[in-house]
DNA sequence: GTTCTTACA
DNA sequence: TGTAAGTA
């Protein structure tokens, strides 16, 4: 299938999937004519990536964790120890990020209140 | 008409 | 990421 039509089944623009290209998350086949020719596994390799994209990875991760899943899975499970380590370790970035803005969010807190600052 | 690449805001 | 330009 060309671009317009994954991105119709999976609700991605056109940009969007050929960023995903770009990063090397996807490697459609090309046509004579020079257009990119999705497969459709394509569909929920998509899905996988927006999936990943939406729990925080970046494009980087989510090239190394791709390889670990089978490109027919419905359900992203872990399958191997790489995926299961990636996606740890974002766990841990994801809860240093909660730490630092809660810290913000109590110091902006005692600047609405005008409560004195601890220090 | 659709897609491609490149480039800019 | 959106969009415009100039092609194929």
């Amino acid at each position: 299938m060309r671009i317009s039509e994954l991105a119709r089944q999976t609700g991605a623009t056109p940009r969007a999937l050929r960023y995903y290209e770009e990063q090397g998350l996807l490697r459609p086949a090309r046509r004579t004519s020079g257009y990119r020719d999705y497969d459709r596994q394509a569909v929920p390799t998509v899905r996988h990536i927006q999936l990943l994209l939406s729990a925080g990875l970046g494009t980087t991760a989510i090239a190394e964790i791709l390889p670990c899943v089978p490109d027919d899975t419905t359900v992203l499970a872990p399958t191997c120890p790489e995926l299961l380590d990636a996606l740890a370790e974002e766990r841990t970035r994801i809860t240093s990020s909660i730490e630092k803005l809660a810290a913000a969010r109590d110091i902006l807190d005692r600047l609405i209140q005008g409560t004195p600052d601890p220090s």
